[in-house]
This record gives C-alpha cells, sequence and structure tokens, in this order.
DNA sequence: GTGGCTGCAAAAAGTTTGCAAGAGG
DNA sequence: CCTCTTGCAAACTTTTTGCAGCCAC
C-alpha cells in the first residue's frame, strides 16, 4: 500500500501528539485526564499565542463541557511544570505558548497584532552585562518590541498613493 | 535671616512641582483641577512605580474625598498625553512612573519586588537591527528582567549559614 | 453659564475559588 | 477506594462606565 490519506495523517499526528503528552504528563508528574490532554494538545497543534478564551473554543469543540475554569486550572499547573510560558502583549489579558529550549523574545504588530519570534544572543549577552554591573541575579527577562510588521507597512504604503477619501 | 526650616523646605519643593505642573498641564492642553495635580504630584514626588491603589493612599492624605475613578482616568489621561508611562511587572496590575526623557529598562527582583533602572544603549541599537532583519519598524519596547537583587542575595547568603531551623 | 470633571455605584472583564459529583491510579 | 480533578456558579480583582451634581474657565 501506499501513504496513507490526508485527513489519515492528521489523525496519526494527533495520536502521536497526545502519546507525546501523555509521557510528558507522567516524567512530570502530571495526573492524566482527557481534558489536560485536549488542553494541552490545543497548544502543541499550533504556533500562534493563544488566549485563555482561544483555547476555551478550540477545546469545546472536542470536549463541549469542558469549563472555562478548567482551562484557567490546567494552564497554571502546566505553567508551574514549565511545559508552557506565559506572555502580556501590550497589556492584555494572558496568552499561551509552548515552551521551547530556545528562549525567544517577540515583535509585536500594534496593527494587526501579529507576533514575530526572534532570537539575539548577543542582547542575551549584554543583558547578563547589565545585571552583573548591578550585582543582580537574573532569572528570567522579557522583551517585547512593538511596531508596524512589514505587511501592514505595505498596505500603508499602498493607501497612501491610492487614497479611498481624500 | 538665615535658610528656612526643614518643613518649610519641603512645603518650598512641593508648591514648586506643583507650579511646574499647572505650567506642564497648560502647554499640554490639560484642565487643570485639584485632583489632578495632587495626583500628578504623587509620581512628581518619588521615583518608585507606584500602583493605583498606591497612588489613591497617596492622594486621599491630601483630600480625602478621591475617588478611585478619577485615578484612574486621571493616569489615563496623563499616560495619554506622555507624561507618564504604564508598567506591568510580573504580570499583575499596572504601576505607573514619570515619564523622562532618556528610555530605561527595568531589573526586578522577584523576592522583595523592588525595581531597579537600567540603561543599555547597545541593546536598543541592538534591537533595531534585530527589527530590521524582519522589516519590522519599532514603535516602542519593553524589557524587564527578573532575578534576585543584591540585598536579597546577601540575606539568603546570611540566612544559609545561620540557619534558624536545620 | 456651560462643557468638562468628579464621586459614587454599578458594570465589565479576566481570573480564582468552594463545593458536590465524578474519574484516575 | 481514596485522592485528585472537574463543572458549575459565585466570588474576587482590576479597570471602565453612566449619571447627577459640581467646578474651572
Amino acid at each position: 500500500m501506499k501513504s496513507a490519506k490526508p485527513i489519515q495523517n492528521d489523525i496519526n499526528r494527533e495520536s502521536e501528539e497526545i502519546k507525546q503528552l501523555v509521557s510528558k504528563f507522567r516524567s512530570l508528574n502530571i495526573q492524566i485526564t482527557p481534558q489536560r490532554l485536549v488542553i494541552a494538545s490545543a497548544l502543541t497543534g499550533t504556533e500562534k499565542h493563544l488566549s485563555v478564551e482561544d483555547i476555551h473554543q478550540i477545546v469545546r469543540k472536542k470536549n463541549s463541557k469542558i469549563g472555562l475554569a478548567t482551562v484557567y486550572r490546567t494552564l497554571n499547573l502546566l505553567k508551574g511544570k514549565g511545559l508552557i510560558e506565559e506572555h502580556r502583549f501590550n497589556d492584555e489579558f494572558s496568552r499561551y505558548e509552548l515552551h521551547t529550549e530556545s528562549h525567544h523574545d517577540h515583535l509585536i504588530c500594534i496593527e494587526c497584532e501579529t507576533v514575530i519570534e526572534f532570537d539575539q544572543p548577543v542582547i542575551e549577552h549584554l543583558q547578563d552585562l547589565a545585571a552583573a554591573e548591578k550585582n543582580f541575579t537574573i532569572v528570567s527577562h522579557r522583551l517585547q518590541i512593538y511596531g508596524i510588521c512589514e505587511n501592514c507597512a505595505t498596505a500603508n504604503k499602498k493607501r497612501e498613493k491610492n487614497p479611498i477619501s481624500p
């Protein structure tokens, strides 16, 4: 037989992710429940930074009875175990993403709210220097840059050339 | 006569600050009210990063009838006019400080919550580079470093040497 | 005088908690 | 089985809003 159908691949990917989550949970001493697996897989299934409400919506499509409180409790648990990271952009509510080995920072577009991740090891090094100067021991850090992304900048230029209202 | 008494100096400093605020308000087209002056002078009178509740407490000592809503409204107004800056450390509530010409970032102690300001122009330059690489136009940024300050580190070491409970 | 500001209370929005019933190991 | 988790609703926290009266200009 040849390769499976696309839909089958999706199911395979998903069940593969669930398997990995189960072993991750075991190794971290997290009790396994369907709710927790569905919530965690909402984050493994995307590269976006999801709000609690986003996650609640996604999760309800698979198990319509999951309550918002369970989503909050689970996210706090996973955060405590280091599986996911919490962010606050633009002083809004919390957003979550999977924790990855390599630390990265964020460029946030103030027009379309897109989040671009970037990595600047030299900046990290300079932070260490700045902290050392004040005898400060770094535990973690957060760097957020706000501005206009490439797409919005291009769109803005077009609008200037072809103004709808003069 | 010689120099004025210390208490008099305090009053002088304060009335001097009020005078400066009044002219600042005038130049920014902010209507002058006693409430607004008292709220703004709570921030000119300190280098700390005050929460809304902090400011409300301070302000009530001078004018006990000022409502929390007025504090919020005034802070939003002053923020909009660029007179003050809003920060969110450790995903808590908002804190405010006076806006200064030179941008600085923050070291936040996760034990005693002290905030130390620092300035690293080279980091700013590297941010520009990182943004340029993604064709991103920077509008503003926020860098927060969390860790242990010198005082707490020293205190922790002492505690290790002289443990109260073995 | 009158439009903007204030105080109060009520509402919003995001998040946490108490509790009885249910599920995991 | 016994503990930990869940769903629901209610509570809590921070911030915003509606409105009548008041104040700055």
